[in-house]
DNA sequence: CCGTACCATTGAAACGCTTCGATACTTCTC
DNA sequence: GAGAAGTATCGAAGCGTTTCAATGGTACGG
């Protein structure tokens, strides 16, 4: 291929695109034939085969994707849906997977159409443009979303996979978090540093998997035999963000709850709580301990580093697409559920850190 | 619109789109006329009009984006080209550019594809798939490109919009960083603080924004009456990564120079000097006064924040995402370059502050 | 040596839309 | 009152592929 596309113009001219049909003029042969070795499908020597080959090469020639798209009922796109709420605020979780499924998504030539939906299904208005024209394979709906909106998208008959979601009573493959287990190792590491009242900060309980969380909290304190207390516990935050964080904090102290440690549903979250609480002159982790969950970037930069459950975000964006382009591929959708590991990451809000050597700390991975 | 697309359907039979066809049958009317109402072109009775519309919204119709991207050589998708380095390493800058694109693109009813590309042209194999393919409309350049690429880009005719980035002697639409000034300011309020032994780290001088920041640095000086001093300047790390950061600081004190104050190339860069300078015992900002550029998000999260010269990248997206959409679609491409404006925004990196009450801050727009 | 099966190639329809030229009817304009 | 100009609609070609039925050739088994 040389620096021009086709052959070399003058600036000016915007160069035509070589067609199926000048592959075929140029190599002596019909359409059909040139398709069919371009798609690797049905019969076809390998003498014309290389012929086409090598005229493919000379004339730099590549399909086009519309053209074949309208042919053959595709769009080589995957759509990406995430909720509003998710999108412009809070840590960059969300992100992660997307950047995960982008990465696979390039590995099986597609690309990723992204857009974002309201929470509540407002009737026409809140349908993706994608799936109205007809522009997707697939679509990956990351976070809570509309049960409607799912509906209408199985209606078309469009494979879906969920990130980070179920729905109860639907049929869907999802890739989700082990949130039990997670749940289960922050209340333990907790226990086993010697706290006996371990408080829970939660909001948007309507999220499985801040739901699963907190029922897992509380299982975990039956197994290791701490007492539930109710006025440790604080679940009515409509929100996952550092404000309710900190405000949930607030509340429980207000409410006269005195945890020696908090387990936040997240990682936004405990970060609200530990600066509420070091602004209440509290020592962490001395006189409070703090885990949070999904282990985003800023865990490592609050102070102190916050102990946390790592969710492998990228890793599931993968899993999601890889799961989806075989749907599409294989035009078969066979239902799996698949959980991801946690890992428990102890950093300075649990465990007193001897002062380390602070290290240049990079930055994870991210678009740039 | 109901529920399930088209008619309600027994769950099933995956539902046939109506099509342009279906839609004139019904109205009573031709294809082209049809055509035309939904693309307001051409005269239509106001009756007709109607009619139109009413049996579209009957029929639940979109038109297919495919079907008409081959009719109308158009693909609905502007191509977002981000060079490898930038994507997986380093600070979320260019995260935030896509950001700003991506919201701008749906205002206009766009999709964005999004790729990468290596360094170095390496003919055939690193030209994105969706310009081989004819699949987008234009292409929007975040960061260092390969002058070759943007050239088979021209060949094609494909409009195109650079961020962040310069092409000497191409007559290209940019949107760039007023580089000049946020030096300006940064060694400006340095001074102002009583330093006068400034030092300045950077690296990959290739890329013109990091070489103007130098340029504009030694000249404050001149224009402050400050000696330039070669020992305090580094400019030779092969990167902007925090790594290259604190090697450069490293570097600099090895040498000799013994600065009271770093204007760094970016945050980066900023943060690895500062990380290694309290290492080594120094006090910041007592002993070592520093400023970064971009104001990326671990700015205010670093200890101590980071003072910065703040970088609006989410609506350097926007601007250059309005551009590529205006000559797409009037088809003309006229070259401007737009300087977005910076701002200095002093933190405790520079100037000690009171401890005010640290608030419980929140995170600032991101993908999620 | 004929019927079958496999291999290789082809012509033509189809995908769902835009667009251009043609037609025909009105309404101006002088 | 005739030609020009504007308005409204339509038929048909075309966009660049895929796909399927059809055709013909070759080899093989009985």
């Amino acid at each position: 291929m040389t620096l021009m596309p086709n052959t070399r113009r003058s600036g000016k001219t915007p160069h035509r695109r070589p067609t199926i049909k000048d592959v075929a003029r140029q190599a002596g042969l019909s359409l059909s034939t040139v398709s069919l070795v371009i798609n690797q499908s049905g019969y076809v020597s390998e003498e014309t085969r290389s012929r086409v080959l090598r005229v493919v090469k000379e004339l730099g020639y590549h399909p086009s994707r519309v053209a074949r798209g309208l042919a053959s009922k595709t769009s080589g796109n995957i759509g990406f849906i995430l909720s509003d709420d998710h999108f412009s605020s809070a840590e960059p979780f969300y992100t992660r997977i997307f950047l995960g499924t982008e990465f696979e998504a390039r590995n099986h030539n597609f690309y990723i159409l992204l857009t974002t939906v309201g929470n509540q299904f407002r009737e026409d208005s809140s349908i993706p443009r994608f799936l109205l024209e007809g522009n997707v394979d697939g679509v990956i709906i990351a976070g809570k979303i509309s049960a409607r909106l799912v509906e209408y998208i199985e209606g078309i008959g469009l494979p879906i996979v969920l990130v980070d979601y179920e729905l109860p009573g639907k049929r869907l493959s999802s890739v989700l978090i082990d949130n039990r287990k997670g749940a289960h190792l922050a209340v333990e590491h907790l226990a086993r540093l010697g706290h006996r009242r371990i408080g829970f900060i939660g909001g948007d309980m309507q999220h499985p998997s801040i739901a699963e969380r907190y029922k897992a909290y509380l299982e975990t304190l039956d197994d290791l035999g701490l007492p539930r207390d109710e006025r440790l516990a604080v679940t009515d935050e409509p929100d996952t963000r550092r404000e309710n964080g900190a405000s949930a904090f607030r509340v429980l102290r207000a409410r006269g709850g005195r945890p020696t440690a908090i387990f936040a549903a997240n990682d936004a979250m405990a970060i609200g709580c530990l600066q509420v609480a070091r602004q209440q002159g509290m020592r962490i982790p001395d006189d409070l301990a703090i885990v949070g969950f999904d282990d985003v970037e800023s865990a490592t930069h609050v102070d102190p580093p916050l102990t946390t459950i790592r969710v492998f975000k990228e890793e599931m964006g993968t899993l999601a697409m890889q799961r989806l382009v075989h749907a599409v591929k294989t035009k078969t959708q066979t239902i799996v559920n698949t959980y991801v590991p946690v890992e428990l990451i102890v950093r300075a809000s649990t465990v007193k850190q001897q002062p380390a050597s602070p290290e240049v700390a990079g930055t994870a991975e991210g678009l740039d």
